[in-house]
DNA sequence: GATTGTGCGTACGGTACCGTATGGAAAAAA
DNA sequence: TTTTTTCCATACGGTACCGTACGCACAATC
């Protein structure tokens, strides 16, 4: 275990910014929950002391504000951009979207997104954060199924299975070694999305 | 605030056991998560002190391990009792499986159930558990499907889906206060086990 | 080249825990 | 009654944190 002052990200810098420190933090927030998120060990994992951390945040508290607002910022964006669709393509793009938020591959963004939820169960504050990301993703696929031809009912009601299910499924510990699981996961995308 | 040795529980003893410490740990763990769960903390909550606890458990780990090993045993015997259907009645029992477990009025089981999971993302120990729990309900589900005359892989296929819908539903923040929400979860359970 | 600000190290006090050692009261057993 | 056993209190050492005060090197500015 060497010691790294930064990890050899885009400009090789030596100094540490704010920025640096809240993607340490969003990486520790993905495998360790906020519980995880100690000023201490950051700092040790980027090979300083606090006394560097404390220059740049007011205090810890100042830190999770900074984590919070980044990724509603970065959600908000993202579903933005999974969600817009070519005219007439509507329906694969809502497939786009069920694929990118409940694949293995995003898995990072999975923790990161049960972690957020987890941290929200235990304050309001971040509960409304989580609420309005939520309602944007509701309305970005309600919009999907509408121009399809659905009712605003049903386009709000499939919406709400389609959030559910994906961050669901992430909480699920079934055996997903089972090769007929993508099988499965392609059966219920239809029965979600289809007539 | 007084300071009662107990809760007016079942048999008024003076004493605590075993059990009442992982009863009150369970109640903890719904509303704060593992990382809330502190030895001092729940003797303080009793009107004792650690000395009580440590003379019923040989570290905090054994109670960690005595409260998931409830839980399981809990979880199991529940599914089993939920899902048991008088023959000819499976579609009801499945509707009631969605609503029992999506409700309300389940809300502390719910947050016990989110906080399960959390812990087990950190834990593949609590992981496995999890896994043997979810894999229970799926297949008791999956019999369900089954008896409706639903080919094994539809059923497994629909079970995923029940439970990923019903955990990630109590995962998301949209407003719940909309009077359309009943409307939007009977269409939605309608959409999993309909035709 | 002296001055100022930036970014971090050092050192400290304080809190909230975990786990242990030991003693003591009260109930149960003898 | 005496003797155990059960159940808990007290007191302690140790760890992992938070936040602050202050000092120091280095870079930019003048």
């Amino acid at each position: 275990m060497t010691t790294e002052r930064k990890t050899r990200s885009s400009t090789p810098r030596t100094q540490l910014d704010r920025n640096d420190w809240i993607e340490a933090a969003i990486e520790v927030l993905a495998d360790q929950g906020v519980a995880g998120l100690r000023v201490e060990v950051l700092a040790k994992n980027f090979g300083v002391t606090k006394g560097s951390f404390y220059w740049h945040f007011k205090d810890r508290q100042d830190l999770l504000n900074a984590v919070l607002q980044e990724w509603k910022e970065g959600r908000l964006r993202d579903i933005e951009k999974q969600s817009t669709a070519v005219p007439g393509k509507e329906m694969e793009q809502i497939h786009h979207v069920i694929d990118v938020y409940s694949a293995v591959r995003n898995r990072k963004g999975i923790s990161i997104e049960l972690a957020v939820r987890d941290w929200a169960r235990h304050d309001p504050a971040i509960s409304a954060v989580v609420e309005e990301v939520d309602s944007y993703r509701l309305e970005c696929t309600r919009k999907l199924f509408v121009s399809l031809g659905l009712s605003d009912d049903e386009a709000r009601a499939r919406s709400i299975l389609v959030f559910a299910y994906v961050f669901g499924h992430s909480l699920m510990a079934y055996d997903r070694s089972n090769p007929k699981v993508p099988e499965f996961k392609r059966w219920i995308a239809e029965r979600i999305t289809g007539r």
